[in-house]
DNA sequence: TTGTACGCGTTATCAC
DNA sequence: GTGATAACGCGTACAA
């Protein structure tokens, strides 16, 4: 609770001459002073004001990343990313949960921007046709006048740099690995209905079924991103059959819920059908789901270092976009067609 | 960019009258003033200066959390809880990653002084004798006297209130369910060495082994928190049969851990063996696992509930235990002994 | 090498 | 109703 004007006075000192060895500056100290100014300070417990920093230096050491859900592992692992370079830069992550509402994205900016962040990372996907994207443009634009950087991890018209990984390529790439397997009759679960990433990942299915002249045996069902969703599209599929060769889910946690899906229905899996996810994540690992790995760990580390390196006040506004590579991931829930 | 001397400006009036049309103030303001600095304000795109604005009214908004790991989904559903009654009430969350160091900690916490966070919430468990805590106690008692409220969500001594789950009672209740079922050789997974959460867990255990006479056939084995910790302990156990009635382990995680070991050397569960853990994490449902339901988000929730409520600079240093209740989940692992 | 003084953007106190 | 002005805690020219 004391000031470095009690610092210093405690020291005997200016409160520049504090300053000066409370901040690491360059300016020359006597070993003396400086060892008068650290002692006083370390007994009175002093705690410089970031606060006060941040506002005569224009700037905080305060990073905002916006997720949809914390509790969904493919955030995360981002926040992670995110959180592991700003520490080790001496910056402080501050995260905010919008549950895919652009309007929280919105207010959540806001306040970021209130806070004078060095920067910030959007996380989620955006949706297509969304209606109030405009305004979330220009929040972010003001923001980048105001000096915070803004870094998208999905393809998005945010006017701002883009770390993300290929969806699209990767669906393909899933799809593809199926195909290669043998298998003709694919059913593919999509994702949230509206969203940039459930459209990207379903043109990467489509395409490659189209490649391999398979286009008429695709089938897109309606599904989501969490357990439930792919349990309940798979429920569907399993009412109507016959059966496709292979169910693929927009991401793992739908195609662990289709996998329980299948389970229960004594189907066996990869036997009578093969079944993959895409992102990777840890609960892919432990049901030994063949998946494509996403590289969620690097995007959200690339943005907080794009952010930190990157001179303040410098070119915001370039709209510059990087892929980071994927991998297919094969394990024991695909298999060759038997039949 | 613009500051409210701008603002105030460009409406033509004061500063003082700017500030209090633009914050909310119950001082009289002639609408047409007022209307004339929200248009000048919105004209400019200003943003409030949350730092200033900390800095004179001395206590940001903004709302500290420490978690081990964010990719834990135990720490991911504590911070959802956490953020989502921060932003509810137009705080902001700090969110860090400390590994279970509790250095890290004591660097993270000091970092949230530096902010002057209005609260720093401690999610994880500490260690027994570790060394470096009274340091830490040192920091939250200064935090304590800086204004900062400290919660601990684990039983911890850092002089400051506890909200968190009866871990031992917990583990408890999870024996006797498996003791009701007839199980009388039961195997025990524990967590990371030396943590107090892997000591009260281990505690519940042997606490209800020793209740039903059973003590000499409870057997503790060290594991860990992790999948790779449950997968390795319980490949020991079958190295060296015979198998136990029932596995517990230490958490979730560990438990999916055993699970797979279990069916990867063909050992049918429940039939030959049950399985259960705690937490109840998300993917304790998609595995089918019998847990025990600990309240994580209310944790989180009423810890920065408890932080927002209390008034600022009242009862510091209170260190109350608040025990919110756990609930025993039976799902698909565990079964009546057979044999 | 050390000290003085101003400004960062707000709020609050006191006049008018 | 409205307007000066003094803090808040710090960094940093500029001076000594």
């Amino acid at each position: 609770m004391s000031s470095l004007v009690e610092v210093a006075r405690a020291a005997g000192v200016a409160v520049s001459t504090a300053s000066r060895v409370l901040n690491g500056s360059s300016h020359p100290i006597s070993a003396a002073t400086r060892a008068r100014v650290i002692a006083a300070a370390e007994r009175l417990g002093y705690s410089p004001s970031a606060l006060a920093r941040a506002l005569v230096s224009r700037s905080s050491r305060l990073l905002g990343v916006l997720v949809s859900d914390i509790v969904n592992p493919y955030f995360s692992v981002i926040a992670r990313g995110v959180d592991d370079v700003a520490t080790r830069a001496g910056y402080v992550t501050m995260l905010s949960n919008v549950d895919r509402r652009t309007a929280t994205e919105i207010n959540r900016l806001q306040t970021m921007r209130n806070y004078r962040a060095a920067g910030v990372i959007f996380a989620g996907s955006g949706y297509v046709d969304d209606p109030e994207a405009p305004t979330l443009v220009k929040a972010v634009r003001q923001a980048q006048e105001q000096g915070i950087h803004a870094v998208s991890l999905t393809v998005r018209d945010l006017g701002c740099p883009v770390i993300t990984a290929d969806s699209q390529a990767a669906a393909y790439d899933i799809t593809d690995h199926l195909v290669s397997l043998g298998h003709r009759r694919i059913a593919f679960i999509e994702g949230p209905p509206g969203m940039i990433a459930t459209h990207q990942r379903r043109e990467g299915f489509l395409a490659c079924m189209s490649d391999a002249d398979l286009a008429e045996t695709a089938r897109c069902i309606p599904g989501g991103f969490d357990y439930e969703a792919g349990h309940a599209a798979t429920m569907r599929l399993i009412a109507r059959p016959p059966l496709p060769d292979a169910i693929i889910a927009a991401n793992d946690e739908a195609a662990v819920g289709a996998l329980n899906a299948l389970r229960q229905a004594r189907i066996d899996v990869p036997g009578e059908i093969s079944v993959a996810g895409i992102d990777d994540l840890r609960v892919a690992q432990f049901v030994g789901l063949t998946t494509v790995s996403l590289p969620l760990y690097e995007m959200g580390a690339m943005a907080a270092r794009h952010i930190l390196d990157t001179a303040p006040g410098a070119d915001t506004g370039d709209a510059t976009t990087t892929i980071l590579s994927h991998r297919l991931i094969p394990r024991e829930t695909t298999a060759r067609r038997s039949s």
